[in-house]
DNA sequence: CTCAGTGCAAAAGCTTTGCATAATA
DNA sequence: TATTATGCAAAGCTTTTGCACTGAG
């Protein structure tokens, strides 16, 4: 057992408000997300989360990463591949630029979702809770490379 | 063996002209695919498939979707699932909106994506391929349902 | 005739599930 | 103490692969 940090202390109150019971398992795994950089999938969480607490398992990681996905702490994000990848709900609204070539995500931000989702969600009846915009190409690097 | 219609053979020139031999089965999963409304996965396509062709296998048809996918001939969708879904390769850019309640999926255009592409990506530097925009939400009926 | 493509069976990757044990509220 | 959550192992589903055989060019 290491020393208690804030974060975790932060992250287990918010678990018990979501509804669920604040196990150490959950409050690394929420804490993994939230520092981590970039879009994990189950696997590199696990990963990382043995760093912390060798014991824990690959069910808990997955049952614990779809707890958080449907109480809405953070989003399933899909890519080219087979499996899912995970980032904190964020508080800006954002999307994905993936690179073909080497597998790159940027993120970036624009004024359009909500645009969209008024126009095109109004237009088909639809009340929308979630958009997911992907570009996929080729960054700079590899725009070079391929040449 | 059936008669051979007008499709099949229109569909063995494009597979030629891909680089591709053009086998019974091949043309009969272009065919499928082109011919079906929605987004059928790699196992519909199969069952549909088998109507036709009772020998085909499972390997040719994921071996086939993926050959297609990377020729261009048709695209991958990456919905909430699991595993991929695939549609024909649209004259018309479109976009996804899908129904959380029912499972049911809606097409929409929008003359966003070139805006965007244009946009977004040549301000960080991407050379844009493909976009993919998914709006997730509930349709009028699970509206009304959910009430 | 040659080589790309197929079918089959087996393996590989990702995710879920059953059940006994442990931990939270 | 009463559940809820966990760990482990096994199963399930989707997709890929190896290899001998078939069929297109």
């Amino acid at each position: 057992m290491t020393k208690m940090d804030l974060p975790q202390a932060k992250n287990r109150r918010e678990l018990n408000t979501a509804g669920m019971r604040a196990t150490n398992q959950r409050a690394l795994i929420l804490q993994i997300i939230r520092q981590r950089e970039g879009h994990p999938d189950a696997d590199e969480v696990y990963r990382q989360a043995r760093e912390k607490q060798p014991n824990i398992s690959l069910s808990t990681v997955y049952r614990t990463l779809r707890q958080f996905k449907e109480s809405g702490l953070i989003q399933e994000v899909h890519f080219n591949e087979n499996h899912h990848h995970y980032e904190a709900k964020a508080p800006q609204e954002h999307h994905h630029l993936l690179c073909l070539g080497c597998g790159k995500v940027v993120e970036f931000q624009y004024p359009l979702s909500s645009y969209v989702k008024k126009n095109v969600a109004e237009a088909k009846g639809f009340d929308i809770s979630d958009t997911e915009i992907h570009l996929r190409g080729y960054c700079p690097e590899c725009r070079r490379r391929r040449k």
